[in-house]
Order: C-alpha cells, then sequence, then structure tokens
DNA sequence: TGCCTATTTCGCTAATTGGCGAATTATAAA
DNA sequence: TTTATAATTCGCCAATTAGCGAAATAGGCA
C-alpha cells in the first residue's frame, strides 16, 4: 500500500506530471528542467526527489549536471502501472503538447548555454 | 490534465484507496464504510464526494440510506486506467486483505442493525 | 589549493488537506 | 405533523505541501 501511495501522491501534482511526462522520451537535467516549467532551482530538486522516491525516476551525474531519467530498471510494480495509466490517459493533453513543443528547444540548447542564463 | 490529477489526488490517501478496493466486489453504504474504517461519518462522507467528484465512484439512495459503488457508465479514460492500475497493484495488500476479512462480517450484517451501533 | 557553479538542503510562508464534532438536510416511521 | 436517524455540510484545528530564497554541498577547473 505504501508504495501504491507514494506513486500516487507523486502523480497529483501538475508540475511533477508534467516532469514525468517530460522524461518520456529522453533523460533532462535539472536547469533544462526548471527552464521548461519556470519554477525556481530548488522547487524542482524537491519534485525529483519526490519522483525518485516513489521510484518513477532515477538520476545519473554527469560532472556538474544531474540528469533525471525515468525509472526503467527493476520497475516496481506501483511504478509501472502508473506509467502506463498516466501515458494512455494524457495523450493529446493541451498543456503536455504546447510542454513537448518548447521541450524542443530547450534540449536542442547546449546545457553550458542553458544554465549561463 | 485536471481529471487526471483529480484521479491520482483521490488515490493518494489510504483511507481513500481501502475504499475504492472495498467497494471493488460490492457497493456499500456509509455506515458500512464507517464500520470499516473506524472514521468519522463526517469523514467518510468527505472522502466519498472526493472520490465521486473524480468520478471513481457513484452513488444511490435507498431510502436513509446512500449506496455508493464504483463507477461504471461512460467510465472516464483517467478512471478507467486507475481502476486496473490500483487493482493489479494492490492484489495481496496486507492491509487490503484485513479489510476483506472484516468486511464479509460487516456486509453480512443488515445496514439497520449496524446503524444501531 | 581555491574559485565557480549546478544541485541539494534548510527555513520560512501560504495554501491545501484529513480529521473531528456540531449543525443542517432529507427521509422514514410513529 | 412530529420524531428519529442517515448522510451531508460547516467550522475548526493540526499536519502536510508547493513554492521561494538563502545557505550548504559537490564536482570541475584554474
Amino acid at each position: 500500500m505504501e508504495g501504491f501511495i507514494d506513486v500516487a501522491k507523486a502523480l497529483s501534482d501538475p508540475s511533477r506530471v508534467r516532469i514525468f511526462c517530460a522524461l518520456q522520451d529522453r533523460e533532462l537535467c535539472v536547469c533544462q528542467i526548471v527552464e521548461l516549467l519556470g519554477l525556481a532551482t530548488s522547487t524542482v530538486s524537491k519534485h525529483m526527489s519526490i519522483l525518485r522516491q516513489a521510484r518513477l525516476a532515477e538520476s545519473r551525474k554527469e560532472g556538474r549536471w544531474v540528469y533525471y531519467r525515468r525509472a526503467e530498471d527493476r520497475l516496481s510494480p506501483a511504478a509501472a502501472g502508473a506509467t502506463a495509466w498516466c501515458d494512455a490517459t494524457l495523450i493529446g493533453d493541451a498543456m503536455l503538447k504546447d510542454d513537448a513543443v518548447r521541450l524542443k528547444k530547450i534540449v536542442s540548447t547546449p546545457v553550458e548555454e542553458l544554465c549561463r542564463s
């Protein structure tokens, strides 16, 4: 039950859902997510720790940057099912479509340049 | 997005998940749910309105009693997917198994008698 | 070594939420 | 019509949460 609740809580905030959906196709570093959502870095960092706690996301360090991606290895049943539910339900969502458009620009900018702004 | 968030929020509270799972096999009236969870009637009533708002549950009146059941007709995509996710993930959950045992006694008692206590 | 900077952690605030009991509403029975 | 009672709504409180900026941490680079 606890793991299920953690996942449901993680996906009960629009910002976190947007982040999780942005991670569908590619990994992203914190500064890219900050750029996408327009939230403070500290806020995004907290969101990421909640997604990781729910075992929906994993991270890796590369130099100064931390890249987050959807969890894939030994995916928990709660996370696996939620991922399918989320993706299937939110296909075509207006806000996520808009995010996808802006994401294209963001990922095409080198992170070094993105962070300088 | 909004409908998805409503469903995720509805399922991010253990009491509501217990209620939703208890409704898997049968409809229940408020007093039966109160008996199952040991919460105040007003608290359960609020939980039910959240589940209904998320379109996970529906209700019908029978005399003084209000019976709740899982939504079935014109089920929203968000609710349909969440139902599958919830049921699949929580199979074998200890608390829900315990609930199921106690539910047997509760549903075998006439509601008139149950409410008198 | 010491500096720069991306991220995390901390401390705070405003808003939300789960809980209760009291008051209200609605329905059945006397 | 009055009374009894199941459920909802209301008002309150304690706990949680999303947000921010400041301080701390950690990793590259001069």
